[in-house]
DNA sequence: CAATTATGTCAACACTGCTGACATAACGGT
DNA sequence: ACCGTTATGTCAGCAGTGTTGACATAATTG
């Protein structure tokens, strides 16, 4: 039954599908941001503290550098921010073995309740979401996401990891 | 090969997947927007005069009440930022017929011709993405951000919709 | 030893969201 | 006709986050 239109106006379908797909991007992004943001809010902290505990979860021990290729921000941008989570005992720096002008990022177990809390009601909506639309639409929902970022973020998430 | 890992642990695995759809997310939403950012900031924009120019020019004639619940924000931040628009003539606005208390929303050939040019570079994305990922994966991605997004976002978009 | 690298800091500016308070005009019902 | 509600707007202040530019320190490296 979409026979005939897709025949007639093929372009106009593909526009709406477009469409269609920027708006699920945002509103799928906006409410997944938007509880979190509200637990920040408790201790004056927004959504770029959280991205930083999320990172130096997933990474124990990343240096400075690394997370600011992640972030995509400015050294001073992430230091503010992260000059807080330390100040507060969040975050925990260790000098570098092999280098030892890197700063290692870890979490304290303050950091890692805090953390936890914040990522797991993100994980919930995903767990959620993956159930209800089955293993088959997890893996398409992974290659367009893959699809959507850039190159260089793709080539990092499908290599092994080096970090 | 996954299986044993499957049976010895499943848990893991599985918070391994959601930790992987999360970042999935995160990477893809940074850099769907960065260029946008870059365009929007020739001339002092931010990403909210575009998500503006992108919702009048999907609902042309949309009131301002509308727009707000859309893009869920106080009527304060919107107001600053739908001004700049209107004084700067990228949005008309036109009081309503039925109720000439609204103030409907339309894009000037000038706004027309920005949002064209900041959502182009997205649709092409995901057009790419799309089609690399194939018919199948589309939809998957379609299920799994259905799911992401609250409820009230998700029956907006499965109904015929309404403004 | 000199150049580079990893990291940090101070300062200023801009965008975006929030709360609170107040204002105007139109709608709707009694 | 009047009054409460609704749609919209505005002023003001605060907080978070990103930017650029400039300068500083310590460690690495050739």
């Amino acid at each position: 039954m979409a026979e005939p239109k897709t025949i007639v106006n093929p372009l106009f379908l593909r526009e709406d599908d477009l469409r269609q797909a920027i708006e699920l991007l945002f509103f799928a992004y906006r409410d997944f941001t938007a509880r979190g943001d509200a637990i920040l809010a408790r201790q004056q902290f927004g959504r770029a503290h959280h991205r930083i505990l999320y990172f130096v979860g997933r990474y124990p021990g990343i240096p400075v550098g690394d997370l600011l290729d992640i972030l995509n921000i400015t050294k001073q941008s992430l230091s503010r921010v992260l000059s807080q989570l330390v100040r507060e005992e969040f975050v925990s720096q260790k000098p570098g073995t092999r280098d030892r002008r890197q700063r290692l990022l870890y979490l304290t177990d303050k950091g890692k309740a805090l953390e936890r809390e914040l990522t797991s009601e993100q994980r919930m909506r995903f767990a959620a979401a993956y159930k209800d639309a089955g293993a088959v639409a997890v893996e398409g929902f992974r290659k367009v996401m893959l699809g959507i970022m850039d190159a260089k973020a793709r080539k990092r998430f499908l290599s092994p990891f080096e970090t």
